[in-house]
DNA sequence: CTGTTAGCGCATTCAA
DNA sequence: TTGAATGCGCTAACAG
């Protein structure tokens, strides 16, 4: 509070100032609210003198136009939608950080929701982007209820990391086949014949994709594919953990395992660590989506880096373009490619032997290199 | 595509239709604009037979109301701004991803800006919620610019984590005197004697505070300050890595090392890694700011988690209060306590007795590159 | 080149 | 209890 302030008992708030309106912004420039639009937008002709005064007055009032009158009037707004499953989530983060810059960057914003994975927040979401009329929305969709909801009022949706299935609309998609199907190799390569895969989900593009990936380097190995070797959880760490301490159990001969996503990789990587398994030399781990732990721990895990940023800003140009109208009728469906970040977590199957014994016991990892 | 295609050789896109406005609903339910407009928001007084029709035409019709019409002609929004310094850091992403579900779950919508800490971008943010007529603004600062011209407009500002000197704002904080004073006194109570600060900043109140709460835990145990151990560094990792690596080199006496935040951390633990210092045999490390890495390594960091969810969702809160003028006239500030999660990264300084004399591998075994 | 007019969709007067 | 009229701030006709 400033020193002065002790003369009358009023404790209102400082009433802020009304916000100045075109027609202020146009006194102010001693001309016409409609020139003065002219001279902002640079539609239409104004002369050179009357638009330096505006944008001089403009500066000096503090003048911002009302986007919201701006979209009533011209029936088009600057905002995108994005509607995100998870934000703690590092991969979503990093999905949303690359849209977002390349969005405002465009001249768009981006009003935010995250669904947490449940279908009534994404619903409500969508009625959310309906409300505020975003030019289009960007979905890793969970159900398609959002996604028709919003087609269906002809706003434009890039659906992102997914698609759901019989819905045709710009896309962006990792090439998961392939990124599976090279780690998978990598183990086989290694010499590994064993390898079991955590997945959580198959209906989505992306537990499908990296299944296929799974299954397609294994054939092409010539390796036989064994049904128990593909464990199903959920799609929380904790679950993971305890599938994997499971197939631990009742699977001694494999070598090797292959985490899905990042959330199951951190529940394998913590089952594989309380059970005393040492990575690689007991069992080698591959993952897919690099995340941050994965490149700190000791040794770091072997993992299929999505590029997730380029998948963010994919969408973004995806979305731009569409709204510009520049992308023909068709929907547009992009892939990034990944690639394979080797690291220490990969080894030939060796020490595969040694496990049938009590093996050293101990921690799993040790810090040093 | 569906199979009946083949008729037009129309290639225009399926014109969307024109959404639905009061009017179509007013006409769909057989009753006046202003009627229908009463019907749903419930001011006003509506015959219940009236209502329920309006009602089931809304529902029928698939009626979104305009949010930017409802703005323009309520004078106010359901839009808050959330400008944000790095969507990418799990400390902001959570914290964005608390104050989007409390926010939400109150109604409002949010519109996220992120900054990458660029004073540009953060003015470039504050005039878009300006333009977009938001009711408020949650804001990480990184300057004073954004948030006066909010204040300017009289837009409501909550400063998130921490607060830019000199103006007089809601805000939430963490009690980062109290985490920095509770961490580095259990390093003291371990034995620890040198212990170093690892810090990017004291500029902020986070800096600030974390370096109060260091010397004021040394001050307590009468451990003498040694200000060669305050080790300054840039914000980013490899540029914390670089002043550690200088810091074992400089001062092979330190025992333990603290991490002023999440990035700085980070780069200290690369850095003992390289140097083939062993945690916590040879010195002991700690952090402010939890996050998911910090758990995963082995051992894990002894760290302050901020609590960052509700440090998020305590800002929507605030907000919320706000904007319903249920605040005071006041500005509020409230406090995040922190709390000391402890793991296997601190331990006595034993090794240091070795480390002293010239002991059997000298100034510690360093292969260091 | 510039100003006047009208209407985007909505909620609120004010009359009926 | 309902409906007609009005204007929020802006921009695109349409005259001047």
């Amino acid at each position: 509070m400033g020193p002065k302030s002790g003369d009358g008992a009023e404790p209102d708030p400082p009433r802020p100032r009304r916000r100045p309106t075109i027609q202020d912004l146009a006194r102010a420039a001693a001309t016409s609210p409609s020139t003065a639009s002219r001279a902002l937008s640079g539609n239409g002709y104004v002369g050179a003198d009357v638009r330096a005064r505006v944008l001089a007055a403009a500066e000096r009032i503090g003048y911002v136009p009302d986007s919201n009158a701006r979209t009533l009037r011209n029936r088009t707004s600057r905002a995108v939608g994005m509607l995100i499953s998870d934000l703690r989530n590092p991969f979503y983060a990093n999905l949303a950080a690359g849209i977002e810059e390349q969005l405002r960057s465009a001249g768009y914003h981006v009003i935010v929701v995250n669904n947490d994975g449940e279908e009534e927040a994404e619903v409500e979401g969508a009625r959310t982007f309906l409300a505020v009329r975003v030019s289009a929305a960007i979905i890793t969709p969970v159900s398609d209820r959002a996604v028709r909801m919003l087609l269906n009022d002809g706003v434009p949706v890039v659906q992102a990391d997914r698609m759901v299935e019989g819905l045709t609309t710009d896309g962006v998609l990792v090439d998961n086949v392939r990124g599976a199907r090279e780690v998978t190799a990598h183990l086989i390569g290694l010499g590994h014949t064993r390898i079991a895969l955590l997945i959580d989900e198959t209906d989505w593009t992306t537990g499908a994709g990296r299944l296929a990936g799974y299954r397609a380097a294994l054939r092409a190995a010539g390796v036989p594919m064994d049904p128990g070797l593909v464990v199903p959880t959920k799609f929380q760490p904790e679950a993971a953990r305890d599938a994997v301490t499971g197939l631990l159990a009742r699977r001694p001969d494999v070598t090797a395992l292959f985490a899905a996503n990042n959330m199951l990789a951190e529940g394998a990587f913590q089952a594989l660590q309380r059970a005393g398994r040492r990575i690689p030399d007991d069992l080698s781990l591959v993952a897919f989506d690099d995340v941050p732990w994965m490149s700190m721990v000791s040794p770091g895990i072997t993992t299929v880096d999505q590029h997730t940023d380029d998948l963010g800003r994919a969408c973004a140009r995806l979305v731009v373009d569409r709204i510009a109208g520049s992308a023909d009728g068709q929907a547009t469906v992009r892939y990034i490619e990944p690639s394979v970040t080797f690291r220490g977590s990969t080894a030939p199957p060796g020490a595969v032997i040694s496990l049938a014994g009590p093996g050293p016991g101990g921690v799993a990892v040790s810090p040093s290199s």
